[in-house]
DNA sequence: ATCCATACCAAGCAAGTGCTTGGTAGGGTA
DNA sequence: TACCCTACCAAGCACTTGCTTGGTATGGAT
């Protein structure tokens, strides 16, 4: 029978091994990212990759599917909040450079690779987070316009997109361990979005 | 001897499989065309594109190079210009916008392959690009902060690269011919960049 | 001592990869 | 007529790809 730290030790392997397939992911791209890279990255041979997972798709589903489903739970948590319209965009906008901090190679690959994994019926819940992300991030912006908070002539489904692509691109550049903190990209980036670049 | 006709008739037949295969690469991503992707939308065999080219890589090469010399161009020509600071700022995002326009395959190639392109010697040159495009968004927005149009706190790096990323992102969604136009987009991203999303 | 699950290796297969080769149809040139 | 150039085809080569197979070492449970 197996112990409990079996488990716990069969789960790390596994975990270690998701973890340096995701990095390889996140830099190379899935398609692009052979099962020996993946294999070479954890000193063992390719085929004993497949003593843990059954494909290299199953992989990227694990690393995407596990991420998502801790960001939304983030969102989730925001929107059932009681803190006014404007505190809980700034939230979102701060919850999202967390994300990218602790999960860059997360994010990078659902950023990279979304379209083309899309394609397949196994990712077709990959849409579905989109579409779950963008009813979050408009629906706060509605909230905020309707208080008050924000510009009454806001382009809404522009500025979601806006917010959107600016937030998630960071990842291409954002370092965590680098001069700047997640959440000080987060201040200024909402510094800019809120109140913007042009003197008075 | 070559005719004036035959050098353009083989020019445009290269114009069309470059074309073609800029199209594959922006949809698929580069390593993940098969240069019989790009025969079979060409209507002809994977063997005679190398008739036309050396290689699969000599073709984003030129693909690649030939974009940017244009954008580039664009470029100088705003930095020599004799507007002022917040109008060539103004400029530069539109005609930023313009060539996703114009030239969406080539701007989400480069967007999409830059990181895995540059490795190679061959490719040097998109890191010099970078650069350079870099450089160009600096002296801008600091000319706009001496010249008292943006504001002095400004984080000029961060400012950078929000704009740069927001802007060439929106490659990812931004469809000519769809409802949106290219200089309606670019007037409302200004609008947010400038002004900013909060009220009052 | 026996058993068994875990984690791995060594070898290799079928499919797909970029690219090469030898050849041909057709239209202009000398 | 003889020649040549452009644009292509048909076939295939060397290599890489994801994945499979049959086996082994180790260590804990019975």
């Amino acid at each position: 029978m197996a112990t409990r730290e079996d488990e716990a030790s069969a789960g790390n392997r596994r975990a270690e091994l998701l973890s340096i397939a995701a990095g390889l992911f996140a830099e190379k791209g899935f398609k692009n990212t052979t099962v020996r890279d993946i294999a070479d990255a954890s000193g063992i041979q390719s085929g004993s990759l497949y003593h843990h997972f059954d494909s290299k798709e199953s992989m990227v589903d694990e690393i995407l599917s596990t991420f998502q489903e801790e960001l939304f739970g983030s969102y989730d948590e925001i929107l059932t909040s009681t803190d006014g319209p404007r505190a809980r965009l700034e939230r979102a906008v701060q919850v999202s450079f967390e994300a990218i901090d602790r999960h860059r190679h997360e994010v990078a690959i659902f950023q990279n690779e979304a379209d083309y994994l899309g394609g397949f019926e196994r990712f077709a819940y990959l849409a579905e987070r989109n579409a779950q992300s963008r009813a979050v991030w408009i629906t706060l912006l509605d909230d905020g316009v309707r208080s008050g908070a924000l510009r009454a002539d806001l382009d809404i489904e522009l500025t979601y997109r806006f917010i959107r692509d600016t937030v998630w691109v960071a990842v291409k550049w954002y370092r965590p361990g680098g001069t700047l903190t997640h959440a000080h990209v987060a201040d200024q980036y909402l510094h800019i979005l809120l109140d913007g670049i042009s003197h008075g």
